[in-house]
DNA sequence: TTGTAAGCGTTATCAT
DNA sequence: ATGATAACGCTTACAA
């Protein structure tokens, strides 16, 4: 057992309201009183009770952040923007995943509340609804990272990269390098930050007056495999692509294999573009060309959001900038 | 503000007590008054308050975990295993990053004693000692997950992949292919797991009869550089190896880069094995041969020995098998 | 400057 | 079967 406040209390002949105070540094307690405690406190190896104190103060200084996984990478960086920020303000994290599963997602929510978080930050792009929902009536601030831009909900802010001018970037890169048949590997169908990089493809060919070809958007998965089919189908086409930009980095990798194994020279004979940066796009050969999400940047950002609510603040959605990062997949 | 129990009292016309009974079920409560006190509880909205709860029942359900970085995708995988048993048995995860900062890592401590978590789980092999002694004294059962084999504190478990048996394996895979000129490229020097690593690889050596040469065991950093470098000086040797067996999936992703950047086939003119099994470990080119750790089991594991520990019972340390996944990188 | 007492939302121990 | 009361460890009026 820890000793509490009343046991240094009873040590120091004094109430245990003056260690309280003296711990606090109240100036309504005399210096040498102040450091005598205080001493006493550390000797005694005194930890405040921060649920004691959080149920007086009505705060529990805890945000609680939900991931899809923390095994994604994205995601896995995202967090630690969350918790080294958290940790500067002395925010605690308190951790969930929902693995997809919208029971998991709704037991997240309903600990949260349990633990009377003080703020909610969501990290995924997966969020249904439904879900979505029930994390708006938790009563506290929430804070989407890389969400729908979508909000049911009033107290629900977000903050995500700019989708549609990464997307606009990617494509341009590769239209500055020649290509003119420029294909989009779509991720998961149906979910915004998809259509908006799609969106930035499509602004970037109709700005560059390339004719816009139904045939070179496909569909992915998210994941290596959908970009390797993705590519067969492509390369089946009677016109196939000299470029492709996909929906993520995974995407893209899938690509780069499907192309090796075809015999496809990348970039010589195929450029290819993805989105994320994620750590191993810079491992994979040819190295990848992507648009870098500012990840870390995401997590401090949808922090900082939430103290600021927190704080009374008026808050507003935030949208940041990718960074297109040129290696070997797209080189010349 | 979240409805107490009190509001709930107030609302059905019965004490808090009465509700409190009704909401745990407790059998002295008749049937009646406990499906409409639960209906109302519903209807406000009601949600247990974790924290008075711990206050009395003398536990938090919490378990904090802390790690090095939450961004090391074999550590972000050990903690989804941690977080999935944790929520299966109803505990919760506060994490915290030490980012191999020994203040934050002492942070983490004062923090996980002031939440007055049930247990700590500490995920990372790069703990120093002094950090080590610190959160040995926290109090509660401590779960190390491939951390140092030896342990200064008596209440502090480990659970580790067995990475001698994991060197072995990948060197006896090596020897099997034909390989006698076996490099072993180390990670960070006097930690443990490189050194168990290496202990396997000499053991296979030794059993193969097959002499050691001291000039194969080079060092690395742990991350892709060091094997880079590494490779480097492997092949400035007057006989250089044929296959190299690296501390970790990095390490050996770093020595396939530096090896198609000479111009080497892998694995012909060099087979290359590695340690961990990284989701990437499969996407790199060639796929890589690697020993793969245990990770969400791992996770699981830690979680549950905490749980063990809890509950009263006697709880030894476990290793838990390696396997070996034999993919491109090591191919006939 | 210090002590007393109330209260945060629970559970648990008494009575009734 | 239910209610009153104490307790968990803390902060904070209110007294002294």
């Amino acid at each position: 057992m820890i000793n509490s406040i009343k046991d240094i209390a009873r040590a120091a002949g004094v109430s245990h309201s003056t260690v309280s105070r003296a711990l606090s540094d109240s100036p309504l307690v005399s210096a040498d009183t102040k450091v005598r405690i205080r001493r006493l406190a550390r000797e005694m190896g005194y930890s405040p009770d921060a649920r004691a104190r959080s149920l007086v103060k009505g705060r529990t200084c805890t945000v609680g952040v939900v991931v899809t996984s923390i095994a994604d990478p994205l995601i896995a960086e995202v967090v630690q923007g969350v918790e080294a920020t958290a940790c500067t303000h002395d925010y605690n994290v308190l951790l969930a995943s929902s693995r997809l599963e919208p029971a998991h997602a709704m037991a997240a929510v309903e600990m949260f509340r349990s633990n009377r978080v003080d703020a909610v930050i969501v990290i995924s792009s997966q969020v249904s609804a439904f879900y979505l929902d029930a994390i708006g009536h938790i009563g506290v601030p929430v804070v989407l990272v890389n969400g729908h831009s979508l909000r049911p909900n009033g107290r629900m802010l977000s903050v995500s990269v700019d989708n549609e001018q990464g997307g606009y970037m990617a494509t341009r890169h590769l239209l500055e390098l020649g290509h003119r048949r420029i294909a989009y590997i779509q991720g998961l169908v149906g979910r915004s930050p998809c259509a908006d990089r799609m969106r930035g493809y499509l602004g970037a060919l109709r700005e560059a007056g390339c004719e816009r070809d139904p045939d070179l958007i496909v569909q992915g998965t998210g994941r290596a495999q959908g970009g390797e089919r993705a590519l067969m189908s492509l390369r089946d086409l009677p016109d196939p692509p000299t470029a492709v930009f996909c929906y993520n980095d995974m995407t893209a990798i899938g690509v780069l294999q499907a192309g090796r194994r075809a015999g496809l020279a990348v970039p010589r004979d195929l450029a290819v573009v993805g989105f994320d940066d994620i750590p191993f796009a810079s491992y994979v050969s040819p190295a990848l060309t992507t648009v870098a999400q500012p990840k870390a940047e995401l997590g401090r950002e949808a922090m900082e959001m939430a103290l600021r609510v927190l704080a009374g603040e008026e808050v507003a959605d935030r949208t940041l900038q990718g960074q297109l990062v040129i290696r070997e997949s797209s080189a010349c």
